[in-house]
DNA sequence: CATTTGTTACGATTATTTTCGTAAGCAATA
DNA sequence: TATTGCTTACGAAAATAATCGTAACAAATG
């Protein structure tokens, strides 16, 4: 089982990661399952990719059964913070600020969102 | 010249687009040179990248001297959105709410940054 | 005028990512 | 036991992205 490294999942595999990070563990027939709800392939395509993110690292498993069941390597927030880190390099020249304000001003927040924000600004301010 | 259409700019692609955005106008040569400084690829890598995008409709260029001079032909800021909506959707589950407190939490800011944070949400909170 | 320099065009190669077909094995069951 | 169904392994094809080599041409320079 490879330490996680420091490696980018790509598109499909972040689509896979969701899955896991959601169910905590599944199998590969749950994973392409729920994946075929939005997407349109094959079974073997989502068992190869799994086995693909295991070589790197990515997900985890136990194979003491003939199931294979599966599970993230890595967790959400680390890659959360990863993207958020690249995009904020490559698109908002370093500012993380510039991010915040474009995710604010562009997108709908609810009253008791906005309160949730004013309460973490706070505790940013006091320090 | 193609319609600006929806099309995800790769990370090279990207790469370029920044250079774009930042210099306004800009030859291959002056796209190149800039990129030389982080990264390492020939001239004609460059060079066709910029056609491709050009097909693509994410440039435009003013061919009428022999020097090409390209143009962004996507905005940074629709590109950004661009961006933050794939990501709000693949890895904060569709909350943008989530995604806001994720860089507010992970990130250094200077307290005219928080300010700067903090008008804007006085400003979505008397809706 | 001949040569050098800088440019675009473009085919082709390489690398990466995604997809699938097929073989092989095991277990339930007819 | 034979068959059927579900599973993994794995090579390889297909799709996408990135890179480069070469040809052609024009402008500047010797």
């Amino acid at each position: 089982m490879a330490a996680p490294k420091n490696i980018k999942p790509t598109e499909s595999e972040l689509e896979i990661l969701r899955v896991l990070w959601d169910k905590q563990k599944a199998t590969v027939r749950e994973v392409h399952e729920t994946l075929s709800a939005h997407k349109d392939a094959g079974y073997t395509t989502t068992l190869k990719l799994l086995q693909i993110m295991f070589e790197k690292g990515l997900v985890k498993r136990d194979d003491s059964s003939k199931t294979h069941i599966y599970q993230a390597n890595v967790s959400k927030e680390i890659t959360q913070q990863q993207f958020m880190g690249k995009m904020i390099h490559s698109l908002f020249s370093g500012s993380s600020t510039q991010l915040v304000m474009q995710a604010l001003g562009n997108h709908q927040h609810s009253k008791e969102e906005l309160e949730e924000i004013q309460q973490l600004l706070n505790n940013l301010k006091k320090q």
